[in-house]
DNA sequence: AATCATTGTGTAAATTTTACACGTTTTCTC
DNA sequence: GAGAAAACGTGTAAAATTTACACAATGATT
């Protein structure tokens, strides 16, 4: 009830360190995951409900203060894993906010980055049973400036997923052609021609035809396939693609 | 000599902020400005020389603390207004720089803004005859770790220009196709073929023709464009570009 | 008047993207 | 176990885009 769970922590100290930051005029730093989930062929993100209280019940990013001696990157993997036990995940900054009066109780300037998990693989820790998977369509109103970063991340992400192999991130190891093209047309939104989807994916050579099928499908199953990310790194990166704006 | 020009101000106070801010084991937050510059069809970037102790004599980008008051975009912009003088210029956020140890004096997160500034319409305030444009390929020591914040705000600045219409704030507000032409090829270290380039600008329809030509050239003179920014904002983004990586 | 340097322009070939349909495989139901 | 339902897997032709490439016109210089 006194410190926010996202852009503080559930360390005790907290509502006293924003205290203080408020008091000696100095800038307070924070990191908030924008936490993204694949789930029943929809786009998730998972959020926590707010105990700030000027942003009681409204929904919030996963966030808390950068220690001193920590990175930023590790700051957000730390949020990451005391959220949801899982530390080998897609991470990436995104962008930095900062606002004067983003954070109602002292100045905050925080740094967003982007986390793509596979929901299968993992079982959110429900210790803290505030926390919920949401649909990012179905989405408004929400604690801070969060619903700002959250639209900033989810343009940042459609973008990325057509030019780099995160979407995998959210998907299992194994994943079927469909499942991948069911990803790519929740997160643009868009619908796209099963040939022409399954050509592209072939022609860029990453994906390694497992031997195996999908299961406990009421259907003829798909084949699974797997990710060369090895391949992908040795693979040279073009500098011109092209102007088009 | 005591404050670094680049992550601190002139302002007498910096070199206290800093010991305070480590003996508080408080993060301190600036902002550090890559201002690109086109010249001589060579793409050059704004340093200044560090009179930080530790990285005497070495090229330093053009930083300040940010005040408690305003927003990080705010504090950018008055680095670059103090420095060159100008204020109407392109200026975006690229990344956040925070590790440990970045800095010598004490933990200092810096966002880190390109800028793109028309060299011809400004003349450098040469109060601080520290100054100077540096071809982009030829620096290798800098301060800090503002070879890292540079390299990142080049190859962020040779995706963007192929997406984005910034490359005309390199370029006087009337301009031959030629030096387009010169500024992409100078960026991305490409060459490309004349006529395919023109009409791909063309075909965008958002370059207006002036009845202007060059002068002062020692051959036939181009016709002079504007781009037309107003068009450009008005057109409708596409989601989908088709996926490639 | 001749030379030099650069502008301005079109077309054909190659590549990439798009649109589109049917036989196959598995599950489920009766 | 026969038939229906659902999704899998595959190829080709048309359209659009990208690439490669050459020569006449213009203005400046001598």
């Amino acid at each position: 009830m006194l410190a926010d769970t996202s852009e503080t922590s559930s360390r005790p100290n907290v509502k006293t360190i924003l205290k203080q930051l408020e008091g000696d005029g100095v800038i307070g730093i924070s990191v908030d995951c924008v936490i993204f989930g694949f789930d029943e062929s929809e786009l998730k993100v998972l959020l926590i409900k707010s105990d700030f209280k000027n942003y009681e019940g409204k929904w919030s990013l996963l966030g808390n203060l950068v220690n001193n001696h920590e990175d930023l990157d590790q700051a957000a993997y730390r949020v990451l894993k005391e959220r949801t036990g899982l530390d080998d995940v897609y991470l990436e900054q995104v962008k930095t906010f900062g606002e004067v009066f983003r954070h109602p109780a002292a100045r905050v300037v925080t740094i967003a980055y982007c986390s793509l998990i596979n929901v299968q693989h993992h079982e959110i820790k429900k210790l803290d049973n505030e926390l919920h998977w949401h649909r990012v369509t179905a989405l408004s109103d929400m604690a801070f400036d969060h619903k700002k970063i959250l639209d900033t991340c989810y343009v940042w992400l459609q973008k990325r997923i057509q030019e780099h192999p995160l979407g995998f991130s959210l998907l299992p190891k194994k994943f079927s052609l469909r499942e991948l093209q069911n990803l790519y047309e929740a997160i643009l939104n868009v619908k796209l021609d099963r040939r022409n989807f399954r050509k592209k994916f072939f022609s860029m050579n990453l994906l390694e035809d497992t031997d195996e099928y999908e299961s406990d499908v009421p259907h003829r199953p798909g084949k699974l396939y797997r990710f060369n990310y090895e391949k992908y790194q040795k693979k040279e990166r073009k500098k011109w693609f092209g102007i088009d704006f």
